[in-house]
Order: structure tokens, then sequence, then C-alpha cells
DNA sequence: CGTGGCATGTAAACGGTTACATGATTTA
DNA sequence: TAAATCATGTAACCGTTTACATGCCACG
């Protein structure tokens, strides 16, 4: 039985917590493991039907008590939860990532000496800003969820994403540098070319 | 004009080297920019087509002196030049990553405790493996691309992807510390609800 | 000569995003 | 009751992969 990946995320967080509609599915997927993953309305209320329809999701009556809104939710039945362990055990695919940053550096001497730069810099705002984010999440989970036993492997993927943008941060910053000289090398070989060479600038 | 960003590398790979055909062309991607872009035929054929109705690149002739096999190249215009420096100038989109591992290792606790190890193990297996190849990569281009002018950017493509993965590396080396003690502590733990509990071993 | 791999291309299917439509519920 | 927003859903579109079709060239 073929199915795609957005399945398999709606029956993970529907192990972690049962009773949720599409709605929370979707907003607890962007809150949680939305530095690596994301789905969208348009695949996840097909995805919920089929589930449903193949039994290993089940719609649960929405408590009339308090009445939340209107929304269906559901829940894990046995089969679904067999299905995902069958899916985590089995090797993970690796997607070729698709990096535009790393394209446009490639390709960057066709472009003007600036480019470079300029887009080095927006990265490095982009991972400063990533590790601002992941610093939070896991302040809140070691307050809110270090007894759970999702924790460690909650843990563990945040602290290699930290681990890379860290590692892209620093990379940034010698990189710039970098350029920096290069830029300044160019100068120094533009006027070594009309006056005297200076190999070694000196106070 | 819309334009998708597979007509942009065809863009760059026709400014660094001119005449080259589809099949070339794929392959230069895959072996140059390969561990963080891909292209198929499937986009490249119709994206060439495209480019040349368009005027940015034109069919060049293949030269009938040694007619190695038929294959049309193509090379860049002054439109096209434009076209890719413009586009490079913009700024990047960062897309979404997809990483089926870490979406694995989030939901790991519903799975057998060796899973998440097992995972952990084969993202080493390819990471080591990238170092080795990105490792060939510069080797390669110090040899025979150092005094090119896109040497410098086509390093810092390198070192960014080194960088990244040898801390992925190191992260993966103390993710599996932490599970095989989580694993020794959890045995412990079964057996001191059964005997006295032996909080250290000793020798 | 014919077989295998090179090179070009196309059609179909897939996975995913986006935009839109709609009702229901809160709030002002 | 009007406006904003919540929640669900659908249709269309886009980019990409895959599978297939085909002809050409080199080599045995």
């Amino acid at each position: 039985m073929k199915r795609n990946r957005t399945s398999y995320v709606i029956l993970g967080m529907l192990s972690i917590e049962p009773n949720r509609s599409g709605y929370e599915i979707r907003k607890a997927v962007a809150s949680s493991v939305g530095y690596f993953w994301g789905e969208s309305y348009g695949q996840i209320y097909p995805a919920l039907k089929q589930l449903a329809a193949e039994g290993l999701i089940v719609p649960t009556l929405t408590q009339a008590g308090t009445a939340k809104k209107r929304r269906q939710q559901y829940a894990l039945t046995d089969a679904g939860r067999a299905c995902l362990r069958g899916w985590l055990a089995l090797p993970f695919q690796n997607d070729p990532p698709r990096n535009e940053f790393l394209l446009k550096l490639f390709f960057a001497r066709e472009a003007d000496p600036g480019v470079a730069i300029a887009h080095i810099r927006q990265l490095q705002e982009l991972n400063r800003g990533a590790i601002g984010i992941l610093e939070g999440i896991e302040k809140m989970l070691r307050q809110q969820a270090s007894q759970s036993p999702h924790f460690p492997y909650w843990m563990l993927t945040l602290t290699l994403g930290a681990a890379m943008t860290r590692a892209a941060l620093e990379w940034g910053e010698s990189a710039l540098a970098q350029l920096a000289l290069a830029d300044a090398g160019a100068i120094e070989d533009r006027q070594a070319t009309k006056s005297d060479p200076p190999p070694t600038p000196e106070g």
C-alpha cells in the first residue's frame, strides 16, 4: 500500500497526542518539526480522509460539552500505530537538498563582487534567527517536557539543527573575511598596475 | 517573465563554459553542484527549448569535424547573461528543507529502541561518504582550477558543505553515545526493580 | 551486423503549494 | 449585527521524477 509521507506525519502526531483535528495537526507540525518539515492543508485534509477510510485513524466525537468550534478530531487505531511503527523502522530516504544560496554562490563569479557578500550576510541573519528559535524551543522543552519519553529524541533533533546552524554561522564569518581580503587584494592589484607594488600593508 | 530555477542553472552552467548540450549540462550539474542541487532531463530539455525561444541562449553548430555523436549544443547570449546576473543579484529563497531522518528521529519513541540508533548509524555512513567525496572534489579543484576566477566561490560551497557535514558527524557520535547510555540506564532500572540498585558500575 | 550504451526527448504521474470558497464562531 | 478570524475543504497549478520511446554511434 503506497502512502505518502504526509500520512506518516499525521500518524506520528496522533501517536504523540490523540484527538487532534487537521487544523491542530498542521499547527503542531509547524511548531515542532517546522524547521525540517512542512505540511499544508491541501495535503493534510485529503490524507485524513484517506487514512480514516483505511481504518488507520478514527474520527472521534467532538466532546459536546465545551463545543470549541466545529472540528473533526481523529485518533490512532491499532492498525495505524502498527503502520507508523513499520514506517519508522524502514531506512530513511535522504531527499536531495535544494539550496539556492549555495547555487547562487557557485555562480557568483558572474555577478558583481558585492553580490556574494550580500547573500552570505543574508544567510548569517537567517541562521542567527534560527539559533534563537532553536534555543527558545529547547528552553520550553526542558521546562515542559523533560519528563516525557519523547524528550531525548526531541532534544536530539534540536541539537542536530543547532550544531549544523552554528557550523554554518562560523563558515559565514570566515567566508566574509575571505571575500573582504580578496576585495582588498583586488584593489592592491589595481594599484600595483598603476604604481609601485606594496605587497604587505604596514602601519 | 516568470522563469523556473532550472533555467537559471542552465544559464549558469553555460556562463562557466559555453557550447554544452543538455546531456552535458545534466552531467555538469550532477558533478559540481550535485550535493545541493539536482536537475533531471525532464526539466532540462524543455527549459533549453524555452530559453532558446526567448533568445537567452542560441543553438551552436555542432562542429562537423569530429562529429561526436549527434547533440545540440547551446551558448549564452548577451540577454541570457544579463538575465543570469539579474537573478544572481536577487535575494536567494531558502526553501524549507525536508529531512526524513529528523522526522523519524522526532517520532522515534514510538518505535523499538534500536530503530533510532540504526538510523543514526545510517546517517553517519552517509556523512562519512559525503566527506570523502567533498575532499576528493576539493583536491581536484586545487589541482585543476586553482587559477580560475570561479575558484574562490567554488571552494566556499565546498567548505560550507564540509563544515555542516562534519558538525553532523560529531553530533552523530555524541547522539549514539547518549542513546547507548540511555539503554544502559534502562537496563539498570529494570535490574533495580528486581534487586538492589547498583547506581554506578565498578570493575 | 547487431548489441549495448549514448543522447535526446516526451508523457504521465506525483507531491506539494497556492488560491479560493465557505460556514461557523467569537468580538466589538 | 457586522467584522474578524477560525476551521475545513477543494481545485488548479507548478515543479519534479519516472518511465518510456527512439535513433545514433562505437565496438565486438
